[in-house]
DNA sequence: GCCGTTTTCGGCCCGACTGTTTTCAGTCG
């Protein structure tokens, strides 16, 4: 009996929400793939349902197990009787039977045949029922000998076609860091705009919502006539292949390796096609279902009463129809943005271009490529106030890391340079103190308490438990003269996952120690991600938003950063660098 | 499988594009 219930509390702690929500969309995906009759596809949309609200659920599921039982899960909501049953079987035993069962029956690895493009559940059903095809490698080589076009449905085109997307798969060109596409994307934007007859033109989707990667870029155009866009749009030198084009919509690959889409409408539909085409899916899904509510119909041509368009022209005018506020595209994620329209308190996020300075940019003196001066003319001209030079500190030789004495001559320096700059620009005395194995920090607090400003951040182990990185990051929290915590995860976007840390913890010491925590803005950070600067938010911990800079034009990453603030429903009083230097140090104090 | 100011049963978001389908299923966003 003891045993059991220790193991029961073992599997409450160990389960996260991403855990049950991966049982939840295996579910979804097999009932599509392994049943036939007309519900299925229901009962999988609702394991997809819950997969989706699990994962957005602020707390485990399984700590909510442990304190209210079924009962607990039974108030979340897309979650039932069944589901519950099922979370809970998975949380105490770590396995659902009817999932077990499932695999059991249609042994495929979902992982790899789950999202490949063009290849849906019905699909892949008769590719395994004929040609017992299991995993990508079973494909390609089914595909490769010229089976594939045995299976009704295949041509020797497709077979093409699905070699094409298995190599597009494995080259892990699904996702793209928008840092990285951003100025291809605005570029083909402007090119769309100076097309004859083009009235607007806009890349929508996760790109409008400022996502940290995209999937891919989805053009809308408003023109009278589709017509010339169409012919523009295929026909443009950036473009590899066509794969798709009918009266007013097209599928491209771009030479880059990114898929494009165009939808062309006309002016009186441009609103409710920006808000379809930027989505999120589900954000969309729900605004129907709202429309369906209030008697009205929804989609890309406008909000319709019976036959009677009653608004489209704006997006104000859709959201407006629906009795909703208009929302900033960077909360569009159906978490909990479609309540606060209704309720008209959608907050005032965060300005792109409000920063008034930067916390973490570096010099030549460590791993920079320019003098700290050409660093500060660099960060005036980009419209900013002031910045802090944060080298690196002595422990990390790689970048050429500063140890105590040479920090505080480099402050002495500063303050000569302040005097020269003009116009009340001013740098800020600071440094990015490397944080040791155990948490100290490897520059003396008689030299820190010197400096304007300080940040720390953890440049090495990281592959201690987390219960060590989580100690080893607050306590280098709770040392008075540290004012920030720099990329608080230490991940690399598509690279590396980032060492374990219990965030939530240590987004409460943050808030204790009144510890501010850094959006880095650099394109492959983003770190903290949205999710966590919403938490961060949340319980009130302020945040800054950095560019980590290593030469001046670094500080237009800024605006990545600034998009996962507001991602993160940040407001400027959550900002703490929209503040002017004076007041910003006063509160650091 | 979930859910209910029309319903505890019968719905479940909506439209475009593709292929070989000559009236629709599969897939996508």
């Amino acid at each position: 009996m003891l045993r059991s219930r220790l193991a029961g509390l073992y599997y409450c702690l160990t389960k996260k929400n991403s855990d049950v929500a991966k049982v939840m969309r295996d579910l979804g995906f097999l009932t599509e793939v392994g049943e036939d009759d007309p519900n299925a596809q229901f009962r999988a949309r609702a394991y997809y349902r819950a997969a989706d609200t699990i994962a957005s659920l602020p707390e485990d599921v399984a700590v909510m197990y442990s304190r209210n039982g079924i009962k607990g899960l039974l108030e979340i909501p897309s979650i039932g009787k069944a589901i519950a049953a099922k979370i809970e079987e998975y949380i105490k035993t770590g396995k659902v039977h009817t999932l077990e069962k499932m695999k059991a029956e249609i042994p495929i690895n979902i992982d790899e045949l789950y999202g490949l493009e063009g290849v849906g559940p019905k699909t892949i059903r008769a590719l395994y029922d004929k040609l017992q095809v299991k995993n990508l490698a079973d494909l390609e080589k089914a595909a490769r000998e010229g089976r594939l076009r045995t299976v009704p449905g295949f041509t020797e085109r497709k077979e093409q076609d699905v070699l094409k997307k298995i190599e597009f798969f494995r080259t892990g060109r699904g996702r793209h860091i928008i840092g990285e596409v951003y100025p291809l994307i605005k570029q083909i934007e402007k090119s769309l705009l100076q097309v004859a007859g083009v009235k607007n033109a806009v890349a929508a989707g996760s790109v409008r919502r400022m996502k940290e990667t995209i999937g891919d870029i989805d053009y809308l155009v408003a023109a009278s006539d589709p017509e010339p866009v169409m012919d523009f749009f295929t026909k443009m030198p950036e473009v590899q292949e066509v794969f798709g084009r009918g009266p007013a919509k097209a599928f491209v690959r771009l030479t880059s390796g990114i898929d494009a889409d165009l939808l062309v409408v006309p002016e009186e539909s441009w609103g409710s096609a920006l808000q379809y085409f930027t989505g999120s899916k589900e954000h969309s899904v729900e605004l129907r279902k709202i429309a369906l509510s209030k008697g009205l119909r929804l989609n890309e041509w406008g909000v319709f009463k019976g036959e009677k368009r009653v608004a489209g022209a704006a997006e104000e005018e859709v959201y407006q129809a629906l009795g909703l506020q208009w929302m900033p595209p960077e909360m569009r994620e159906n978490a909990g943005e479609i309540e606060l329209a209704r309720q008209n308190r959608i907050p005032k996020l965060v300005e792109y271009g409000s920063l008034k300075g930067d916390l973490q940019v570096h010099s030549e003196n460590s791993d920079g490529t320019a003098t700290i001066e050409e660093m500060a003319r660099g960060a005036k001209a980009f419209g900013l106030d002031y910045i802090a030079i944060t080298d690196h500190t002595k422990s990390l030789a790689l970048a050429g890391g500063l140890d105590g004495q040479e920090l505080l001559e480099q402050a002495q320096k500063i303050a000569e340079l302040n005097d020269r700059l003009e116009g009340g620009f001013r740098v800020l005395a600071s440094a990015e103190v490397n944080i040791m194995k155990d948490g100290s920090l490897d520059i003396a607090d008689n030299v820190l308490d010197k400096l304007d400003i300080v940040g720390a951040a953890i440049h090495s182990h990281f592959n201690l438990p987390v219960e060590a990185q989580t100690e080893r990051l607050t306590r280098a929290a709770k040392n008075p003269n540290v004012d920030i915590l720099f990329h608080p995860t230490g991940r690399l976007i598509n690279k590396r996952l980032g060492y374990p840390v219990d965030i939530e913890q240590v987004i409460e010491v943050a808030k204790d120690t009144g510890t501010v925590l850094e959006i880095d803005a650099h394109y492959d950070r983003l770190d903290l991600k949205d999710e966590y600067a919403r938490m961060a938010v949340k319980k009130g911990v302020k945040l800054v938003v950095d560019s980590d800079a290593h030469h001046p034009i670094h500080y237009a990453f800024l605006m990545f950063g600034v998009a996962q603030a507001r991602r993160g429903w940040a407001t400027p009083a959550d900002v703490l660098n929209t503040l002017p230097a004076d007041r910003l140090l006063k509160v650091l104090k």
